[in-house]
DNA sequence: GCAAAGTATGATTATATGTTCATGGAAACG
DNA sequence: CGTTTCCATGAACATATAATCATACTTTGC
């Protein structure tokens, strides 16, 4: 971040974006227990995942769509499963900090 | 976390509802932008925020409103500024991580 | 008291988001 | 094949969110 006292950098600017880009991308209770997950299990089922958090399948499946379309998901076939893994480093990263807060995770 | 295979405990799922509701909160490019100051500066007035972010009174002053009702910012009159600064440890631990990681802001 | 500076607020509109329900598609298994 | 399992998808609806505009409020200084 730039220390000027006028406005923001484009840079700057960018930078805010994206990162509130990631963060509405999770800040959903189920989004963020389904990337919380996926953190501690490299791939995952949708009905490993409904399996452990409770929720329903297609509510779910919407979840992992909205994810995945924003980049942030990647999925595979297996069998008759798709196998749901992350995909941005970047995510990693904010979740893995927001997991070793103080307000852990 | 629980490492049960079962569904999620009340616990837990509180825990999921609370940093969603923190990360929504400030999953805007402009509040971003306004908690990000107020880590670097402890108070600042509405027009301080304005003339540092290069955003519009109005809008400025609802996010502000927003973020206030919901917790996460104090704010006390000086004269005929209003001073916001930020409440809750939660939130600056959080935006703490976010700065300190990778994807530093 | 009056004007100006600094903010707040409500109305309005547009758009995005979250949820449910019903149904459809693909692989597997007999 | 027919059926079951697992998942995706679209419609429909309710609600939340974001932005803009005009206006009202509070303090200060004259």
């Amino acid at each position: 971040m730039e220390a000027k006292s006028g406005t923001l950098s484009q840079a700057d600017a960018e930078k805010l974006e994206r990162i509130a880009f990631i963060l509405k991308t999770v800040a959903h209770p189920l989004r963020l227990g389904i990337v919380h997950l996926l953190e501690q299990y490299p791939e995952l089922s949708v009905s490993d995942i409904c399996e452990k958090l409770g929720s329903e399948q297609s509510l779910t499946s919407h979840h992992l769509q909205n994810m995945r379309l924003k980049g942030i998901l990647a999925v595979k076939r297996d069998g008759r499963s798709m196998l749901y893994s992350l995909k941005e480093r970047d995510v990693s990263l904010i979740i893995e900090c927001l997991e070793n807060c103080q307000c852990n995770m």
